[in-house]
DNA sequence: TCGAAGATTGTCT
DNA sequence: GACAATCTTCGAG
């Protein structure tokens, strides 16, 4: 069976937009509950959307990690915006990527989209992402999944509700199949146990290792 | 105004 | 595994 018949067989389901209350919630629940649920984007090109299979939570002003940390800033405004909005910011100098709002109004909490399993809108991901030889390489990472949806700075503060951009809800994952790792590519805090992610999927960015321990 | 850092990725060895 | 690419953001002076 070749990739694309093996995506059509496991038919993943997107159902309705996750409301405003789903993401005004502790970040970390957030987190793991977004594990299975369907990220959209719409632009004049195409629809193209994703399972999410790998997330990272940030706490607010109190993580070292999360932009936050800095306080409120032109940047980190989004942050400090209504639950259920999208923060998409641009690192490296060529990359976005995009978070999801979390807890309440003035808590500046978010929850980092990592890594998708492809659902619809395959042949415009490979149209992005001409690099990517197989469907696993083609969201399997914040920035690659941010190129293969078309999503940039145009979405940032944007409600996920309704718009281009939208979460739905989906599968939700066992917590047999959850692991939970530390985060990934950062230099403070980078011991908390705060990344989510699907055991043996193969469209996560890294695999969880040895030390990771179950759902949470 | 300037310099350094950065939640990444792709290429090369 | 090492490293370059590339540019926004923000703190320091």
């Amino acid at each position: 069976m070749n990739e694309d018949a093996a995506l059509a067989a496991r038919r993943p389901r997107a159902g309705p937009v996750l409301p405003r209350e789903f993401f005004d919630r502790e970040t970390e629940i957030v987190a793991r509950d977004l594990l299975g649920a369907v990220l959209s984007c719409r632009t004049a090109d195409g629809t193209a959307s994703g399972v999410i299979v790998e997330t990272e939570a940030y706490l607010g002003e109190h993580d070292p990690a999360c932009h936050a940390a800095v306080g409120r800033t032109r940047r980190t405004a989004p942050l400090y915006g209504v639950p259920g909005s999208a923060y998409v910011y641009f690192i490296y100098g060529m990359y976005w990527c995009v978070n999801a709002v979390t807890r309440a109004e003035g808590l500046p909490s978010a929850v980092l989209i990592r890594a998708l399993e492809p659902f619809t809108g395959l042949d415009l991901m490979r149209s992005r992402r001409p690099r990517a030889r197989r469907a696993a390489d083609l969201c399997n990472g914040p920035g690659k999944l941010c190129l293969a949806l078309g999503i940039g700075a145009e979405h940032n503060g944007l409600s996920l509700q309704r718009g281009a951009l939208t979460l739905h809800a989906g599968d939700r994952v066992p917590d047999g199949d959850v692991a939970v790792t530390p985060r990934v590519g950062i230099t403070r805090a980078a011991e908390w146990p705060l990344r989510w992610l699907v055991r043996g999927n193969l469209h996560v960015s890294r695999p969880a290792g040895r030390g990771a321990t179950d759902r949470s």
